[in-house]
DNA sequence: GACAAAATGAGACGGCTGTCTCATTTGTCC
DNA sequence: GGACAAATGAGACAGCCGTCTCATTTTGTC
C-alpha cells in the first residue's frame, strides 16, 4: 500500500498565548481520554481535574466549553490519511474512500456527534445573535470527497459535478451514522451497505445524466 | 386540492398527573413562543416565567430541560398534512412530498434543530448509562416516506426498496439542511435543488436495480 | 362555609458555566 | 540570590439545572 496524501484537520487547535504548551497539551489529552472513556462530552472541571489543573487555567485556553470540546475533537480526528487507491477509476475511487473511512467513523463516532452538537449549539446562538465568535465549523469532507472525485471531475459539467459533491457530502459523514442508528435502530454494518449504496446511485446518476446531456448537445449541433 | 391524510406526531407531548391542562398547555405555549421569537431553545426559567409559572412546576411538568424541548418540538410541528397528490406515479410522488413540505421544513427549521440536538445530547447520556429514560426519539419520516412510496413498493423487491427507504430517509429531514447550510453556506433554494436531485438519483437507481434483477430471473428460468 | 385533597409557590442545595479578582508559584535575566 | 514578569491556583459570584422540602393557594365535595 502506497503512502497516501495527507488532508490536514482544517482548524487544528493553536494554543492561545499565556499559557504553557504543557498545560494546554495535558487538557486536549484529559478531553479525548474522558471522552474516550465515557462516550460523553466531559465537563471543564472533569478536564481540568483529570490534567490536574484549576479550572481557572482551563478557562484561560478555551474561552468556553464549546471551544474546548472543538480543539477536543479537530485533535481526536488528527490528520486525515483515509484515501483511495490513487488509480482508481471514478467510482471506484469513491467507493474506495468510503469503506476505507468507514472504520476511523465508526471509531469516532462519539466524537463526531460531540461535533455535530457543539456546532449546532454554536450556530443556533449565533445566529439569534447572542454570540459574536463565529460557530464551529465541520468541512473535512468536501476536501477528501473533492480529492476522491478527480477523475470524475473532468467527465462531468460544472454543474453536475457541484450537484454530486453535495450529495455526496450527505452520504460520507456522521449525519447518517444518526439518521440510520438513533432512527431506524440499524447496525453499523448496515450504515456501510447504505452509504455504499447511495454513492453508488448518486454517482450513476451524474454519469447518466452528463451523458444525456452530450448526446443532447451533440444533437444540436447537428441541425 | 383533495382533503390529505394526516399523519400523526407520534410522541405527542401527554400532560403528565398531578397538573392542571392549562398549566402544562401555557408552558408549551410559552415554550413555542420563546423559540420562535429567539431562534434559540429555550431554558426553563425563561418558559416557567413566560408563562406565569413557578419553575417548581415547570419540573413538575417535564422531567428536564430536554423532555421540555421535546414536547414542544413535538407541539409545535403538530400533525403532518404535507402529502402528495394520492394518485402520482412513484417518483412523482416523492418529488410532491419534497416539494410540498419545504417550506414547512423552512419554516421549521430551528425547531428541528433543536430536536436533533436534544436527540444527540440523550443518545449520548443514555449510551453512556448515565441515564434511564430512553432518548428522545424523531422517525416521523419513516412513515411519511413510507406511504408516498407505496406506488413503488410493489414494483420493487423488499430488499431494494428499503434500501432506497432508507436513503430517502436522509434525504427527507432537517440534516441536509445542516450539512448544506452549516457546512457548504449554501441556500434553502440549494437545499431543496439537492433534495430532488438526491431523490430522483436514488429512486431510479433503485428501479433500474430491480429490472437488472428481474431480467436475471428470467434468464435463469429459462436455462 | 368547612374540610380534605390537589396544585402551586417559595426557596434552599449542590453542581456546572463563565467571569472576575487576588494571591501564589514558576521561570528568567542580571 | 534578587527582581520582575509570566503562568497558575484559589475562590467568589450570578445564572442555569435538577432535586428537595415546606408553606400556601386553589379546587372539589359535603
Amino acid at each position: 500500500m502506497s503512502a497516501l496524501p495527507v488532508i490536514p484537520t482544517p482548524d487544528f487547535p493553536d494554543q492561545p498565548p499565556g499559557i504553557k504548551a504543557v498545560t494546554f497539551n495535558r487538557l486536549l489529552e484529559s478531553a479525548i481520554t474522558l471522552m474516550h472513556a465515557t462516550g460523553c462530552a466531559p465537563t471543564v472541571a472533569e478536564v481540568a481535574k483529570h490534567a490536574g489543573v484549576s479550572r481557572a487555567t482551563a478557562y484561560r485556553c478555551f474561552p468556553n466549553r464549546g471551544a474546548m470540546l472543538g480543539c477536543m475533537v479537530s485533535q481526536s480526528l488528527g490528520p486525515m490519511r483515509t484515501f483511495a487507491s490513487e488509480h482508481a477509476s471514478g467510482k471506484d475511487r469513491v467507493t474506495d474512500l468510503l469503506k476505507r473511512s468507514f472504520p476511523r467513523l465508526s471509531r469516532h463516532e462519539s466524537t463526531l456527534r460531540t461535533a455535530v452538537q457543539i456546532s449546532l449549539e454554536q450556530q443556533a446562538l449565533f445566529k439569534a445573535g447572542l454570540t459574536k465568535d463565529p460557530p464551529f465549523r465541520r468541512g473535512h469532507r468536501i476536501r477528501i470527497l473533492d480529492k476522491a472525485l478527480e477523475p470524475l471531475k473532468q467527465d462531468l459539467p460544472k454543474d453536475i459535478y457541484l450537484q454530486l459533491h453535495r450529495s455526496l457530502s450527505m452520504v460520507y459523514g456522521v449525519e447518517i451514522f444518526i439518521v440510520l442508528k438513533d432512527i431506524w435502530n440499524e447496525s453499523n454494518k448496515q450504515v456501510l451497505a447504505t452509504m455504499l449504496w447511495m454513492s453508488d446511485a448518486l454517482i450513476e446518476s451524474a454519469l447518466r445524466q452528463a451523458k444525456a446531456r452530450k448526446k443532447e448537445i451533440n444533437k444540436q449541433e447537428k441541425s
